[in-house]
DNA sequence: CGTAATATTGATCCGTCTCAATGGAAGTGG
DNA sequence: CCACTTCCATTGAGACGGATCAATATTACG
């Protein structure tokens, strides 16, 4: 089962590597699932031994490098994957290039369009990246002989559902200090800081203006603003370290 | 089976009857089921007689007026619907009353959270309505014995997340002009106009601009402005008729 | 160490919000 | 049925936040 997909990079942004999409390893056992990192957390994780060495046969493992697009917003729909390590960007654009970020997605989580014949967002490695991909028809074949999986999906996409209309409420009602503010939190949250406190953005300046509906340099003066007052310290281009979580949150809620 | 649910109106805007919601007829027949005006096209439509009668037996109907609350912002996830008739708001807000409406559902439509404990956004009838009412438990129940309901309800799910991510485009990332165009648009694609082309819009100015982030101010003065401009006219309060399809498209995507 | 990409800072402009007044539609009671 | 009231929409003037344009600084990398 060979399957074609595009891949190249965004224009803006995301230079460098114009290296391809790689499997990882040779044939699908099922042993894959075994070792599978977040065997517990994906869509996957209520199959038995058997359904799982099944759906296995129809997927395969790809490795990513950090700006590499998977799918193109307006393809037809001809993969999804679970994200087994690594962080990519949703996004949509407009006719004249201006985009928004419509997601970030983490190790676990699943992405592409089920049961729909076109990919309503471009979806761009962040990081390096690995997917367990499997081509969209065998998948829904295989999701709607297995309810288990469906149900799981279903979990998800609900609380993506939910995530995303959180998100509308700070693209049309928040300023631009309780966006930022916002965001740091929901970073905060979704990633672990390392022994100094300090997280790593997965995201550039670009990109987080992307998430927010701003411009880079308004997302960069708002940060700085937060470091004169304190509330973070900067470490490098994509370090920060909240120190003052309190504080932050207030300016989130915007006070 | 008995549920309690708050109903009440919103603060701003949606004035007047404090009338309860009222259960529409008596006992739970399944003849109802046979007479549902949206039987084909709302998540129950491929369950057999029997199982329809089935799910019929734990939920009710319901009417609803204009302006009445059915779930509330951060409410335990008590109660599911289908929409039989009529046209609600789905709405989150800041802490100090900023309000954003994540979402419109018409009939047919799907409303409330289930398989989660909570409630993440207020429903609120824009016009008078009626559901089609299920305990959120009984429901969940019932529709992990189904999977068809439950594939169905993916469908739905997975529809309204690529519609609510295209429109976080629009929030980020478009100005007032293409914002109130592309309102327009959606609006003339899912209402369906009357004799002599005018569409009656379901929202108010207000709840306009809560759909856009916008203030009440400027979504008027861009409507005047089309209308200046010939590209619409306007019919009483509610009442719009669009003049020049082809021009508005070109005003939503910003030219 | 030098270069290119990315981030920060500054000055200015424009679009949208805010505050305030006016206009018009729908509903109420005399 | 008409004046009155109330709510909602429109219009205007001015302020302000974020965008834009431009220059400089910093970081990462070869």
């Amino acid at each position: 089962m060979d399957m074609q997909f595009d891949l190249a990079q965004k224009a803006r942004g995301d230079a460098g590597m114009a290296a391809m999409m790689t499997p990882a390893a040779g044939s699908c056992s099922a042993g894959y699932c075994d070792r599978c990192e977040v065997r517990d957390q994906a869509v996957c994780a209520d199959l038995n031994p058997q359904e799982r060495a099944a759906l296995n046969r129809i997927g395969r493992r790809v490795t990513l490098q950090a700006g590499q697009t998977v799918m193109w917003e307006g393809d037809d729909s001809m993969i999804v994957a679970n994200v087994i390590e690594g962080t990519l960007k949703l996004a949509t654009s407009t006719g004249d290039g201006r985009e928004q970020i419509v997601g970030v997605v983490y190790a676990s989580d699943f992405i592409g369009r089920p049961f729909g014949a076109r990919t309503p967002h471009s979806v761009t490695a962040l990081t390096d990246a690995r997917l367990c991909l499997y081509p969209r028809g065998a998948f829904d074949g295989f999701a709607r002989e297995h309810p288990q999986l469906e149900h799981r999906l279903l979990q998800r996409t609900l609380d993506d559902l939910d995530r995303t209309r959180a998100w509308m409420l700070l693209l049309g009602r928040k300023n631009a200090r309780e966006k930022v503010a916002s965001f740091l939190l929901d970073m905060s949250r979704r990633l672990r800081a390392d022994a100094s406190g300090v997280i790593d953005l997965p995201l550039s300046r670009q990109q987080i203006a992307d998430i927010l509906g701003l411009t880079i340099e308004t997302v960069s003066r708002q940060i700085s603003d937060m470091k004169r007052l304190g509330v973070i310290a900067l470490a490098g281009r994509r370090g920060v370290r909240i120190c003052d979580a309190n504080r932050l949150e207030s300016m989130a809620e915007g006070e």
